[in-house]
DNA sequence: GAACGGATCGGGGGGATATTTC
DNA sequence: ACGAAATATCCCCCCGATCCGT
């Protein structure tokens, strides 16, 4: 990270584009300036296309899953297998987030940024990071949100969620 | 002078756009982003032709809208819309207050100031504030006020109010 | 920052409802 | 004094992250 220096009415006008709270003046600035208009276009788009969730029953169903001991293991186990299904919906879904803490990231660093001890772990098979430092409450959570968003249906949801 | 923080990239990338030795940071920043010439057109209040509610007809349709989970954060999204669709007519709108409460304004003091416990909120994309402490009655009624004032139909009025 | 999982509890946000004002 | 409208208190629930148990 660089510092530099901006005027006041410069640094108002940054401040006003913000989209969500915690936004970093970096993130604003990239935005604005359309650094990585590529991704930029690829995000926000069409629903992801329901996957066949063949890997989410493969793990449900012989019992890979239970056989996981702590809650933790379930739950990556869990998120490493959505991904390989469906890289682009995951993608996609990932930007959820609680009230301070970012859950999803590419990286180590912005978890760690966005929260104290959030101990981040890498998502077997995938480029992403999540958060760890939550109860098995709040395990369950985001995985029902990442799932919803990525077009599963309401039970099979539930079913995973219940065995984590 | 403020100062913000930015990645290393972006940094060199605002440094590689340097025109003459000595430019600052904030010159550079401001001919990248046109700023003068934005905010000259903002200035320049170019007549409240009722917009084509383009922005307000996509959140509505494509369900961005219904995604928020709460009432908070339809107001919000539907502020932010209102104000990117046509911000010279929200600047001519938004001076709508209650009995002693400031609705909105372009600083969160003048809000707090106007009543206790308002909760202003920052409006994304937007150098407005609101308040934020009402129920969800009022929320629907400030909307009708502000989209009444900016010139929006009754019957898109009443169809955004109903989806808060 | 290095043991790690995660329950527990403190803090804060959303907004219905009680209260106040006209 | 009564009703309607506006305010803001306050309760519930959600989220964070400390800290305890293993």
């Amino acid at each position: 990270m660089k510092t530099i220096e901006v005027d006041e009415e410069l640094y108002r006008y940054i401040a006003s584009n913000t989209r969500h709270i915690g936004e970093s003046a970096s993130d604003i600035l990239r935005r604005l300036l359309k650094l990585d208009e590529q991704l930029a276009s690829v995000r926000r788009q069409p629903a992801p296309p329901v996957a066949t969730a063949q890997g989410i029953h493969k793990i449900l169903e012989q019992g890979e899953l239970a056989r996981q001991e702590a809650a933790i293991d379930r739950f990556m186990l869990i998120l490493s297998e959505l991904y390989k299904e469906n890289p682009a919906a995951f993608a996609q879904a990932s930007d959820i987030k609680g009230r301070k803490r970012i859950y999803f990231s590419d990286s180590e660093e912005s978890l760690l940024a966005a929260g104290n001890t959030t101990k981040p772990k890498a998502i077997a098979d995938s480029p992403y990071w999540v958060i760890t430092n939550t109860n098995t409450g709040r395990k369950r959570n985001i995985v029902a949100q990442l799932m919803a968003a990525m077009g599963y249906s309401h039970g099979l949801i539930e079913q995973v969620c219940q065995s984590i």
